[in-house]
DNA sequence: ACCGCCGGGTGCC
DNA sequence: ACCGCCGGGTGCC
């Protein structure tokens, strides 16, 4: 190719991010237990969504600003606590966040003292007088908790307001939203029952794929062969990424352009939304689609020129296999040379813009093009991702090493607004995993929304995991608006459709619609189903206790039950839910080996009361053996010299420090906000603990351990080459599980959150060889086995101890049971009997019902009882 | 007239 | 704003 297609390429800006969530969907923490707890008492709950009552106010000032209404349309309130000629003004804005007016000052001043209280959310609605030059009246409506209605009242009725329940005249329902299905007013009015709600959720996400069955061929430089769903997939993604229609819902009338689901209309043409959410279910190939998008979709419909690798210590390699017709794929050894010297080099040295690349290793091609921002220049770590990608295609195991890369840039997406790859104007961002942003308080969730892009999406089989809220999020990195903006969110979608409101639930099906495509393992294309996998058998094996590890088990139960039930007395069970969960683990502990409950050595400390230390003491250290690899909220890495804040949190030595030493007397623990102070952290006692049981106690075996070694005997005598993944929460357990195996003489490797990226792909590849003498078990720790990994020389599956989460155990299946797969996959669970694991195993079932049944419409006491009712039935009390 | 009334200037918060 | 409000001009009928 010529050089002026080189610079046509180049300055159009050729970046990617594939962001990848790895540590999805693994085992809960209990960090996370925790913050899913908390996540539940956000704002929006039902309890605070009653009408406490409405009135009319008065929109002023409105020949100051741009900002325009139409009749009927939602505007919202929004507080100026500085604005320099009255503490009390209150903001009118529209949908789209210009600014109407203000309202008038007299009704102002009490919904200033009202919503800065939190008393009550109050909503606006413009009836009529939209075309009004100096004010227009606006019915506001205020939500909020029941015991708060009297405040409400009193507080307007002392500035000579009276709130009212109706609004004389006029309508007080909004205009918003098309009577899609033509349906009468008066059925529409019925509220949805919520049995029809919930089917209605879970049909939301159900094959969301007519229309979407052209299929498009890849570029050629894709070595893998693409499935018919994937071409389907692929075409959708492409015709979605390089459409110039207005977004979905925007139709063009007279010059104005209307948001057909909500009839909100603006002046200017709506920016595009380029890109969506590909929700086909696990196992379809995702990734590699994106892939194929990445490669097949460059600027105006074209592949990605290949040679811009030119120059780089890469592009021999990348030249050969674009030019030539035989994609034979590079070496395992060249990319980790690559993964060594080019890519992470490239991330961790701030290649920003404008900027030339400095990495020795490649040289910059041309000078950089300081044009709005854009990056022409070297080889920065964009255009790294995406030649790492597609180098890899051929070489599909390889994944691992790619993943290697994804965490980087996860830490680096966190360091908000200030990281390299929110300097740069992307061509595309996709993130691997989605759903993990649905908590919009999560520092990475608000770091991924500031990303700057031209296309965006999302890919994730589970992109609703709660409730509607989840949905969020996901519309809000699309940049889908309004819908990215949360009061929007709520007011147009989200409240309507909880409330069971049929127009709601239409706009909300075809916003999904619009802009999402899913298909199951079941979906069929032309009368076959889309994957053809071998069959999967779940066996359930109840191991019963010898003689002793009962009597040790009851009593580690009756010291347990003591402090719980204290908890239960005084009331303070949620309170002290992390030492609740404490003493489970503990327990699950006992069902799998004895000696895997960790003893600690108390040492001195004269800053921390002894009491205290032995509670803090006691929780990182559950922390730290349950077996999921915690990270540190700080770096998200793995924890390096553990301590334990005052307020239980548990963070790096070093990263903690940092914060108090940053912040000083302000510092604040930055998981709950508690004061921290550098002589408040508890450090974790350490190797001594990990030694302890290391010497006699691990001779021993357990009920547990025999079970799942007579089946290994048993399979190895059967056929030989048959390998099996060997699945548990606990790493200290798997260290136990090691030694049966070297003494029966098993070949085996090993796979958990601890380990380096190169080991863990060499335990991969170890284990993914099918020539005699390779490894034929994989010690695997259910957080390890994420999204991703494939282990499809696994045929058994033995599922050491149960986890809370049944979805992540079904993830750790899916990564034997999945496309590559050629024998049935038996999986065997070991539930000890008579055990907190059955009653885990009972409460997994319930939990499943409860979900099934009320999706989205969950009451937050109800949960707050599910869970106190949960620990009872765990604790048999 | 320390008022009323008139009519021009003016205008969110 | 085809309003309200302000403040200056003005003043019997």
């Amino acid at each position: 190719m010529q050089s002026s297609n080189i610079n046509a390429s180049t300055s159009a800006s050729p970046r990617y991010a594939l962001i990848d969530f790895l540590d999805v969907g693994g085992t809960m923490t209990i960090s996370q237990e925790i913050a899913n707890l908390t996540e539940d008492s956000g704002q929006d709950l039902p309890e605070e969504n009653v009408q406490i009552g409405s009135i009319q106010g008065t929109v002023v000032g409105l020949r100051y600003y741009t900002g325009t209404v139409n009749r009927g349309e939602m505007v919202s309130l929004v507080r100026q606590p500085q604005n320099p000629y009255d503490r009390n003004a209150v903001m009118v804005a529209n949908v789209f966040g210009s600014q109407v007016g203000h309202i008038k000052k007299e009704l102002a001043a009490p919904m200033a003292y009202i919503m800065d209280n939190n008393l009550a959310r109050v909503e606006g609605v413009v009836p009529y007088g939209e075309k009004n030059t100096f004010s227009m009246p606006v019915n506001l409506t205020f939500w909020g908790r029941e015991e708060n209605r009297e405040a409400v009242h009193n507080q307007m009725r002392c500035h000579g307001f009276r709130l009212g329940t109706e609004f004389k005249g006029g309508t007080t329902q909004t205009s918003v939203g098309r009577d899609l299905l033509g349906l009468s007013s008066k059925i529409s009015a019925i509220p949805l029952t919520e049995e029809e709600l919930k089917n209605a959720f879970d049909k939301l996400f159900d094959d969301l794929m007519e229309d979407k069955t052209r299929e498009m061929e890849p570029a050629e430089a894709v070595c893998t062969s693409l499935l018919p769903h994937q071409k389907q997939a692929l075409s959708w993604m492409t015709s979605r990424e390089n459409s110039n229609d207005l977004p979905p819902f925007w139709e063009e009338k007279h010059g104005l352009y209307f948001n057909v689901l909500t009839n909100f209309a603006i002046k200017e043409r709506p920016e595009k939304v380029l890109g969506g959410i590909l929700a086909d279910d696990m196992g379809l190939g995702k990734t590699l689609t994106t892939i194929a998008l990445i490669v097949s979709n460059f600027h105006n419909g074209k592949p990605l020129p290949l040679e811009q690798c030119e120059g780089s210590s890469m592009s021999s390699t990348c030249r050969k296999k674009s030019t030539s017709k035989d994609h034979e794929p590079v070496s395992l050894s060249q990319l980790k040379r690559l993964h060594a010297d080019g890519v992470t080099a490239d991330i961790i040295e701030e290649d920003v813009p404008q900027k030339k690349a400095k990495t020795t290793a490649n040289p910059a091609k041309k000078p950089a093009d300081t044009k709005k921002g854009t990056l022409t220049s070297g080889f920065y770590s964009q255009e790294w991702f995406c030649w790492m990608m597609w180098t890899l295609l051929p070489l599909w195991s390889a994944l691992p090493l790619r993943l290697g890369l994804q965490k980087r840039v996860r830490r680096r997406v966190l360091n908000k607004g200030n990281s390299p790859l929110h300097k740069v104007s992307w061509l595309r961002v996709v993130l691997d995993e989605g759903h993990v942003i649905r908590n919009p308080n999560a520092l990475q969730s608000k770091a991924v929304l500031e990303l700057q892009s031209e296309r965006r999406w999302i890919l994730s089989g589970t992109p609703i995991q709660n409730s509607l809220k989840d949905l969020f999020m996901l519309l809000s990195f699309l940049k889908l608006k309004p819908f990215d903006v949360k009061e929007w969110w709520n007011r147009i979608i989200q409240r309507p459709v909880t409330m069971g409101d049929r127009v709601g639930l239409k706009n909300l099906q075809a916003l999904v619609k619009g802009i999402t495509l899913r298909r199951t393992k079941n979906s069929k294309v032309a009368g076959r189903t889309l994957v053809q996998l071998p069959e999967r058998r779940v066996f359930v094996q109840h191991v019963i206790l010898s003689e002793e590890e009962r009597e040790e088990y009851e009593q580690v139960r009756r010291e347990g039950r003591k402090i719980v039930d204290r908890y239960f007395e005084e009331g303070t069970v949620m309170t002290n839910y992390a030492d609740v969960l404490a003493i489970l683990v503990r327990l699950r502990q006992h069902c799998c080996h004895p000696s895997l409950v960790g003893k600690y050595t108390r040492a001195d400390d004269p800053g921390t009361p002894s009491e205290l230390r032995e509670r803090l003491i006691n929780k990182i250290t559950l922390v730290l053996n349950s077996g999921s690899d915690e990270e540190c909220a700080i770096c998200l890495d793995s924890l390096r010299q553990p301590v334990i804040t005052y307020c239980a949190h548990v963070y790096c030595r070093p990263c903690i420090c940092e914060v108090i030493r940053s912040e000083k007397e302000q510092a604040r623990c930055p998981l709950c906000r508690a004061p921290i102070k550098t002589k408040e952290l508890v450090e974790y006692p350490g190797e001594e603990m990990e030694a302890g049981p290391a010497t006699g106690e691990n001779c021993r075996s357990s009920s547990k351990v025999d079970a799942l070694m007579s089946n290994l005997l048993k399979l190895r005598n059967e056929d030989p080459t048959v390998k099996s993944l060997v699945v548990s929460q606990f790493t200290r357990f798997m260290d136990l599980i090691e030694v049966p195996l070297r003494e029966y003489g098993f070949s085996f490797t090993r796979l958990d959150g601890s380990m380096a990226q190169k080991t863990r792909a060499k335990a991969i590849q170890d284990f993914q060889d099918s020539s005699p003498g390779s490894p034929t078990i994989m010690l695997l720790s259910l957080k390890a086995g994420g999204v991703g990994l494939n282990l499809t020389a696994a045929s058994h599956v033995f599922m050491m101890d149960p986890a809370w989460n049944p979805a992540a155990e079904d993830q750790c299946v899916d990564r034997c049971h999945r496309l590559g797969q050629s024998r049935d996959v038996v999986i065997t669970k070991f539930i000890v009997k008579d055990s907190v694991e059955e009653n885990m195993v009972k409460i997994q079932k319930k939990k499943q019902e409860l979900v099934d049944k009320a999706f989205g419409v969950k009451k937050p006491q109800d949960l707050k009882q599910a869970r106190i009712d949960e620990i009872r039935a765990l604790m048999e009390i």
